[in-house]
DNA sequence: GTAATAGTGAGACTGAGTATCATGTGGAGA
DNA sequence: TCTCCACATGATACTCAGTCTCACTATTAC
């Protein structure tokens, strides 16, 4: 760090390929098992290393499942947004900032905190899902 | 389990105890500490019996924080509410819903999912930690 | 009191994530 | 094209949260 650039090296280039593949959200253990499914060797603080980057990058964000486990989806940067994850396959979705800002500053007001950032994670199911097994 | 009711035992009454001690968030490991500092024995898997118990009554939450720990925070049950966290302090408000709700609805007709469920959390700082250090 | 059984705690285990450090390599500049 | 070196890698050890097991204990119903 300190500079500017980072390095376009192999293993990164993997770790974006592995990404690239994946449909809904994943853990680094995920990425681990598909290289080792591909018998493409990386090692595992390497992926650590990479998601952390792409993360940083705003390549792609970190949520918290509820299950308490942590795992990343893939976004488009340069605009606040959250995400729908589908319960039944672990499809994502982006959605847009939907007036929580609105209330945010209300909620500041009301009551005299000073928010800074926030976490919103939805879950639920997606339209191919509810179609699948609609009850 | 199987059965209505939950034993009152020793270990229960002394985590609700170290639970009441604590003014902000706390994980599992902080209440640990507590028990050590004030030479209380009791067993690391009790504790996390007992806050998982507690968390199923709604007598406390989980929640994640930025830096992705698990943390509890105690709450009113019965009624759905969110959290602010106090990056300074820790300490912890409860504020009310807010308006997700329709918000949520509008996504719902816009995208076609189906929301079950949404984990929304609030980090900022308390009014006491902005007169203390304002900038 | 007694019995049934939920709860406890010591300790082993698992799995995510981090730290260390010798080795490898991308890419800037010569 | 070559050289150099800071950054990156990966093997490995480590830490830490949380779970599991199982023999033992304590609560509660009767």
């Amino acid at each position: 760090m300190g500079r500017a650039g980072y390095r376009l090296t192999e293993p990164r280039r993997v770790v974006a390929e592995l990404v690239a593949r994946r449909t809904g959200h994943f853990t680094a253990n995920d990425l681990l098992e598909d290289a080792q499914a591909r018998d493409i060797e990386i090692g595992r603080a390497t992926v650590f290393r990479a998601l952390d980057l792409f993360a940083e990058l705003d390549v792609l964000e970190r949520i918290d499942l509820p299950t308490g486990d942590h795992a990343y989806v893939p976004c488009l940067p340069e605009h606040h947004h959250h995400h729908i994850v589908c319960d039944t396959c672990g499809r994502v979705t982006e959605v847009e900032d939907l007036g929580l800002g609105v209330a945010i500053d209300q909620i500041e007001r009301r009551t005299g905190w000073e928010v800074q950032t926030h976490r919103l994670e939805l879950f639920g199911r997606c339209p191919t899902c509810q179609s699948s097994r609609d009850d």
